[in-house]
DNA sequence: TTGAAAGCGTTACCAG
DNA sequence: CTGGTAACGCTTTCAA
């Protein structure tokens, strides 16, 4: 049998209410009852039913603000399909969620975003944000107050954050060189990397993956150019125009970031006439279709979709379960290697 | 503001008692007023709350019985993982599961195993059995008494079962043949393919689905051998073994099923003087380890977790949902190329 | 500081 | 065939 509010109640002595108000932590009750009551929850193992907490305090949802720099970046997209779902999932147990965009990665503006959230009363927060000194102070202050942070796809380490939602990007580095060693077969690989945003440490983690593996796997390659491609379609396709013009044997890209693609895309479109190996990051619509039409050969994925619907889960998890000991175990997604069948039929 | 059993009540001049009997196809309803309100209930929107229902019923739980031919079978560790996990999730909302493990596939086994799960009260389904006509007419039967049949990972096509959670094995084996041609570089594949079990027809879709690709995508290939490895790892290796000794040429091998994979390995290793490009499908711990040794180059999985979980999650949502429009679109799961990396560090 | 009770949405039971 | 009411587990308000 489950043990309910009334079962401690009974068995200490005191009633329904004085339960529920010790273990809400509450400051109306007596330190002495309340530690009673929270040691014998403990030892009964006592777990707050879902179903009654919704049903009772459904004025008093679960209000979550989200923040992501998702304005006019197709990436999110899929994490934001992935929020909605569990929206949809779990707006009958009292979830809401406020969600505000922000166009690019200034603190300023994030940080006036969380304050807003804050404002409309979200009492736990899921953040896409930047690594930040003022923004780590932010963090670990609503974590003080009792209010957990979930960080998705990019994470902010030593901070108090509850967990971080998203991809091992060093790992998906190595995929990618494991990928091209099979297909390399010993030939020597002539490389041309594109690197994405500065202020995103996962780009700059997968190219170290991605170099770390070659080596290990003892690879014969030679890196002819690196170049930003600034997360921006028009500045990657002139970087990699010139790096082709300039180094015509380069026979391989590896493109560590998601942005831009299109870019990328019309570099080796206007290249054709030699055949390079391209692997790419990140599923958006261009990337498919690039991949679809034999312009790239692989795409390493990073399962966005999940990592929005994951994080909201976590955190409404938080709020419902209350006063129990909360799992912060990081949820790292899977690398996904797709190729054309995977967007066939 | 979310419309309730109340305010249906309300608006038809009825008791809410009535609404509910109603809706939940009482039959002690008389059908005027009992269209009435379901068309109410249409046309306000209304959606059944989970959490009223739970708390309410909570005697009378979602009882759902599972049938899987899991004994001696690693396969389905992962599924039932999955299972477990969807239980955890959903028990606080009234879900119950009945799982019945069974060894092999034999027909009269499974009915009878359903027979049981019936008798003990289970209202919904989850079962991964044969195609056999008496087992079509058991999952119409139930199917057509109001119990959904969920099919986890082998589909029986034409009959009245809810919707089939697996993958899309045909894919599946085209993803072979496309990882194969990149890798393959213009030179010949000389071609052992391994079979599993007849009963099972993903099995056959994959090579298939293998075998259409290499020739959609033009790779040249000659199958030197087709072997029935039975999903059984002596008869595998065995056969296997032989293979390699009659054609010695084999320079590459596809495994269609992911039973029997250490007599694959097994004869694999045997053979290691000349290297072999190897694919193989379904994680199971065996693959895994036998992909970190390198003696597997690729292994094609399935998500079994998400299969185990997403049907059970299915069929909690039908039976807690109950009159409402229900999805019966397949869950049809990833098919993830993994490599050594995957299973590193 | 505590207890008692109302109320959340639903179903089941008992009368009528 | 239908209405009224208790019950499920929980939070919150009102009294004491």
């Amino acid at each position: 049998m489950t043990v309910t509010l009334k079962d401690l109640a009974k068995a200490c002595g005191v009633s329904v209410g004085t339960v529920s108000r010790a273990l809400n932590g509450k400051k109306e009750v007596s330190s002495a009852t309340s530690d009673k009551i929270k040691q014998l929850a403990q030892s009964m193992g006592y777990v707050p039913n879902r179903a009654g907490r919704a049903l009772s305090s459904q004025r008093n949802l679960s209000l979550i603000g989200v923040m992501l720099p998702s304005i006019n970046s197709p990436f999110f997209d899929d994490i934001k399909r992935g929020i909605n779902a569990a929206y949809q999932e779990f707006k009958d147990l009292g979830l809401e969620i406020v969600l505000l965009e922000r166009e690019g990665w200034n603190v300023d503006d994030h940080l006036q975003a969380i304050a807003d959230l804050k404002e409309r009363g979200c009492r736990a927060f899921a953040l896409c944000t930047v690594n930040d000194p003022r923004m780590r102070e932010c963090i670990n202050n609503l974590s003080d107050a009792g209010m957990p942070v979930v960080l998705i796809n990019n994470d902010i380490p030593d901070t108090r954050r509850l967990c971080f939602v998203g991809p091992d990007y060093y790992k998906s580095g190595q995929i990618a060189a494991g990928m091209l060693e099979k297909c390399a077969q010993g030939r020597e690989l002539r490389l041309l990397i594109v690197m994405g945003l500065k202020v995103h440490e996962g780009h700059k983690l997968r190219v170290q993956g991605f170099l770390s593996e070659l080596d290990a796997k003892r690879v014969k390659y030679r890196i002819e150019q690196i170049v930003e491609g600034m997360d921006n379609d028009i500045v990657t396709q002139q970087s990699a125009m010139q790096a082709f013009a300039a180094c015509p044997e380069i026979n391989c890209v590896y493109m560590a970031t998601g942005s831009g693609v299109s870019g990328l895309g019309a570099a080796i479109i206007a290249n054709r006439d030699s055949h390079r190996f391209v692997i790419a990051c990140d599923e958006i619509y261009t990337t498919r279709e690039l991949v679809k039409n034999g312009i790239i050969d692989f795409v390493i994925c990073q399962q966005s979709y999940m990592q929005g619907y994951q994080s909201i889960k976590r955190l409404h998890e938080c709020l419902v379960r209350q006063h129990l000991p909360i799992s912060t175990a990081d949820y790292i997604v899977d690398c996904q290697i797709k190729i054309k069948n995977h967007f066939e039929r």
